[in-house]
DNA sequence: TGTCGACATAATTGAACCCTTAAGCAGCAG
DNA sequence: CTGCTGCTTAAGGGTTCAATTATGTCGACA
């Protein structure tokens, strides 16, 4: 399997036609088609077929298309890649539950960047718990906020608390109502869903079985639909501040909360990671960042604001 | 540049060395050294060098490190994919704007799925209206809602519409108090960033200086600020008709709104889409659909969700 | 200053890659 | 049936890759 295999592949499937994909490289015929051979032997699988009009996928080649295209493009950013890095803002990518990226990943992250004078760049988006370990030790991500990670000592990263706060149960100042099931209804974020989860762990602990959930895209829609009546929603207290303070909200009483729960900033080891997550992952434990922990910002200038997510990987 | 290299490459970094990477592949130290230089030659960048303890990465050589380890990862992963497509549910890939990601796109695609039988899988990703077209044609993904997209015929794209609403303002019942520098502040989801979004076309229409916009992580999260009192925020109608009601929030006339607003969903051309891709895209034209669309659900069961997002590609 | 550990650089060989021309096959219009 | 189009296979050659052994070079350290 060869990178220049993979984007004739790509470009047949594109264009429909071997003959096509041909003429566009400006190569011979058998060439593209050879090179279509090695990849059917390698995968053990035709991947496209002569159909009706044109070259059509099979289903093995649509799979490996949404791979192959990636890895094809990848190469192309390669090479801009290097050549940007002289000058260029250096990036830093931070990965975080979705509570901490809905709340604080941002302004933490736009907080370290003009501190650094603009010469590193923050961006961020969200990954479960278990992922995370992977994605640092494969420098897909330079920091990871969330639970402390140890499991492995051989990936070689290293935890900091940089913050501790306490886990509560929200509901509507009347109290909510019972579901369609006559039974009551928890309501959480993404983080329900990821079984490390300070989230889940209080729901454990509170013996709530998994039918009585509802996921909702976000915190903030959670207890949106908690304020409506809709049901519990567990939230670190002080990020639901504003909405109890106003009345929306109360907090209430259970077995298990408040529950103490404690966020790390991860990374690998400091001597085999950049200056520039290191001084990072230093500036998450300095007063400065504690502050905006405590109490962050509920929006974010557009002027800084990059969307947590670009483009997904699918495959 | 091969992918054995790239592979020699991330692994050195990731062990620190070129000796333990040799021993590692089972390999003679010249042979890694030799796949290091091939790489360095061709970016023209050192890539790593000796540092104090271990070879440390240059500037580029991090830049290259990010996007070869996702090389890596997908070359991987091509195996297992193409062997896996025999039997297993073929997967939907659907991007959409933030605003459709947030209330829409789930629910679809859970409706979809549950309709096919769970032979096909849908999930979802939020991207810029600009990026969709390069996405689809890509086969990044293989269906787009958001605004209809024909720029450029040789993409071979095409769109159907599947909803029409009203775009209006709101803002909390006692009106939105000015912002710190006397003026009034608008509060936008992520699509207010998109220059091509609906809201990005309202808020110009309104003359509104992007000095004045404040943009959430989501649009749920931009009402809570606006019930709060801190501007307005622009909704399609229908999604903010429980806060609406409820007495939250209250829609404000400007010389704007109700603007009328329409979704299309987009594919690569009949003929050249999956059956699947075509099947989804008829679902979203019927009568069922079209009441998901005006009347989605606010959770999702835990059972079906899916975080939109899975890994990012940052490089 | 000499030595040692670790990385870089020859020089070489076998294999794989990528392209070419020539020929073989399927499907389809007339 | 014939011819046409378009994909595939076969055979051959130039180029690059990947691995080896041998040798050079750089930095740390006593």
């Amino acid at each position: 399997m060869t990178l220049t295999q993979l984007s004739t592949f790509v470009l047949v499937v594109r264009l429909g036609s071997v003959k096509a994909a041909a003429s566009a490289l400006g190569v011979s015929e058998p060439a593209v088609s050879q090179a279509l051979g090695a990849l059917r032997h390698h995968f053990g699988d035709q991947l496209v077929v002569r159909g009706r009009d044109g070259m059509t996928l099979t289903a093995g080649g649509g799979r490996l298309l949404g791979v192959a295209s990636q890895m094809v493009a990848l190469a192309g950013e390669a090479e801009s890649a290097v050549q940007s890095a002289k000058g260029a803002p250096e990036r830093l990518r931070v990965v975080a539950s979705s509570t901490i990226a809905e709340f604080v990943a941002g302004p933490l992250g736009d907080a370290f960047s003009s501190r650094s004078g603009g010469v590193v760049e923050v961006s961020s988006g969200v990954a479960a718990t278990g992922e995370m370990e992977a994605l640092l030790s494969q420098r897909l991500a330079d920091l990871a906020l969330g639970p402390p990670m140890d499991s492995d000592p051989s990936l070689g990263l290293a935890s900091t608390p940089i913050f501790r706060g306490r886990l509560v149960v929200l509901a509507a100042p009347g109290g909510p109502a019972r579901g369609p099931d006559g039974l009551w209804q928890w309501l959480v974020d993404p983080s329900g869903t990821d079984p490390d989860s300070d989230t889940s762990l209080l729901l454990r602990r509170l013996g709530v079985s998994s039918s009585r959930v509802r996921v909702f895209p976000n915190q903030t829609a959670a207890w949106e639909a908690a304020a409506g009546g809709a049901g519990f929603a567990p939230a670190v207290a002080h990020l639901a501040a504003r909405q109890i303070r106003r009345g929306e909200l109360r907090v209430v009483d259970t077995p298990a909360t408040p529950m103490e729960i404690r966020w790390y900033a991860t990374t690998v080891r400091p001597e085999r990671c950049s200056a520039a997550t290191r001084s990072m992952s230093h500036f998450l434990s300095t007063p400065g960042a504690m502050q905006l922990l405590r109490a962050p910002g509920t929006g974010i200038p557009p002027s800084r604001f990059r969307p947590p997510v670009y483009v997904t990987i699918w495959s």
